[in-house]
DNA sequence: TTACATCACAGAGTATACTCTGTGGATTGC
DNA sequence: GCAATCCACAGAGTATACTCTGTGATGTAA
């Protein structure tokens, strides 16, 4: 799996679950102490995160890492 | 959590799974296409791995994301 | 001793993750 | 109309992820 294909499955999984809790990327972004741009970035796809930024994600979303990067994980 | 704190669980845990396993880091380098010399940097928890790095790692290691990440994950 | 495997580590370079400031479009409510 | 929210996006800068080459230390086996 290439690293685009990698970075615009995780941005989509990313954008479904923030929508999904009802909260906009700049309040995202203040609970986990990234930046707003950033965080659209991500979801855009166009940058992939580092292991810090995706406990920082999962953590401001209230849910655990495996459910953050299921796209990823088989059974899931 | 710190990232030089992430970092280091990180790398303890990738030299574990490693060994555990039985091969090298030039080994674990060729099938994963990650350059021996940064197994080593993450091992020792000196860098800290991206998305895409994470899951070549996983792959070629024969694991779940979950299981290579699962010192970041409650109840595993 | 020699040879080989494995690894830590330095140093230098390239690619990209991440921040910050700002602009503008689309929507919603007053 | 105006103001406010949300977001895409540009552009520039800093930090760090990642590659590559090389050296040396350690252990093990012939």
């Amino acid at each position: 799996m290439g690293e685009e294909l990698i970075a615009k499955k995780f941005g989509l999984h990313l954008k479904a679950l923030r929508e999904a809790k009802g909260i906009s990327q700049e309040k995202l972004g203040l609970t986990s102490d990234i930046h707003p741009t950033y965080v659209s970035l991500l979801e855009r796809g166009i940058n992939q995160p580092t292991l810090s930024t995706i406990i920082a994600l999962s953590k401001s979303l209230g849910i655990e890492i495996d459910e953050l990067l299921s796209p990823f994980i088989r059974n899931k």
